[in-house]
DNA sequence: CACACCTACTCAACAATTTGACTATGGAGA
DNA sequence: TCTCCATAGTCAAATTGTTGAGTAGGTGTG
């Protein structure tokens, strides 16, 4: 239900195609919501049947042609629309290393100890692209400066948020691989 | 995939019912693997079935009887084998509210700040209760203390993961509510 | 004493998501 | 030149997850 939605949000930043917004879901909007583009292909196809969107074909010389979809006028009100409803349910994180985590004590420390470095260094990868993006934002300018130029703060908030959740990953990982050190000196 | 493991991890505290197991999901386990009680049974028949679970039923005078589970050996040494393993897939937040957030552009000022307030009091309530939890687990000890005595501690770090992931969210939602709040002084 | 809510599930139907394979063309590197 | 990778998708099948209803006794509240 949600997924129609993303992919509405997705295109407030203009025109895409099913293949563009494809690699969009897999960064970026993937923090939020994760979609294959199997599910976008299909999804596309019914907001354009129920007028949400619109598509235009594009011939191309050296690729395949493509379908570019824009939003509609009511396509972007059921979305403001959406925007201003609270959630009907809560965020859901599923996340199966916290299951290998919470069943760790099963197995060799240090077998967890490199689970807990990888998932660190992959946090950090993380957020050092969201830095970069937020670069892209800002422009040179304070974010006070930006937040009062820039006519959407939405994409803005929420990389805020995207940029919150993995330091924070990356402050936990740290912390489990002290307390990790501390209870197996010895090995 | 992982709901199987997330069932089998849940069973590592102990003999628990397919009801009991609908509680747990509902607050600690929904932390990082959220399940319908639907799905929670129908798992554990399969568990049941592949022998990697056991149960006895357990006839109650004034309620139905219930059907207790318990972990095999079986089942024990596939979990580890399974906690051993680096994630086939990486973590995925699916989250409507920040849809929302991406697209809050259109939508009245007023109303986003009162979506973040009702956000950040979710939070701050899912923080104490993370906090409840964690007394529990410690029992007046330091957690140093509790780290050296303890024979499992994995559930010990992923709730330490759930108070990282909550204590951010509030202060996101206090950064986000500072912003809009200087964006719009007048209304 | 009626009514809602708790325990403890089961069944059926449906919606959403994932996986894998398949079609085509063009460009880049070994 | 051969192979891999990127573009730009489609199709089918299997698995997972969600929703709603039904059963049935017991407990607590006004």
């Amino acid at each position: 239900m949600s997924l129609k939605y993303a992919v509405l949000a997705a295109l407030l930043e203009g025109e895409a195609s099913g293949y563009e917004l494809s690699k969009v879901f897999d960064v970026s909007l993937a923090n939020f919501w994760p979609a294959t583009p199997q599910q976008l292909y299909r999804e596309l196809e019914r907001l354009a049947e129920d007028g949400l969107i619109e598509a235009r074909v594009v011939q191309q010389e050296r690729r395949p042609n493509k379908r570019l979809f824009t939003l509609t006028e009511t396509g972007r009100r059921e979305l403001s629309a959406f925007a201003a409803e609270p959630p009907r349910r809560p965020a859901a994180l599923r996340d199966e290393f916290l299951i290998k985590i919470q069943a760790m004590d099963g197995v060799d420390p240090e077998v967890t100890r490199a689970l807990f470095e990888e998932r660190l260094s992959w946090a950090r990868g993380k957020l050092a692209r969201y830095e970069r993006v937020r670069d892209r934002f800002l422009e040179g300018r304070t974010e006070e400066r930006y937040l009062a130029e820039a006519d959407r703060i939405g994409p803005y908030l929420t990389l805020l948020g995207g940029i919150a959740l993995e330091t924070e990953t990356v402050r936990w990982c740290e912390r489990a691989l002290g307390i990790l050190k501390r209870r197996a000196p010895l090995s």
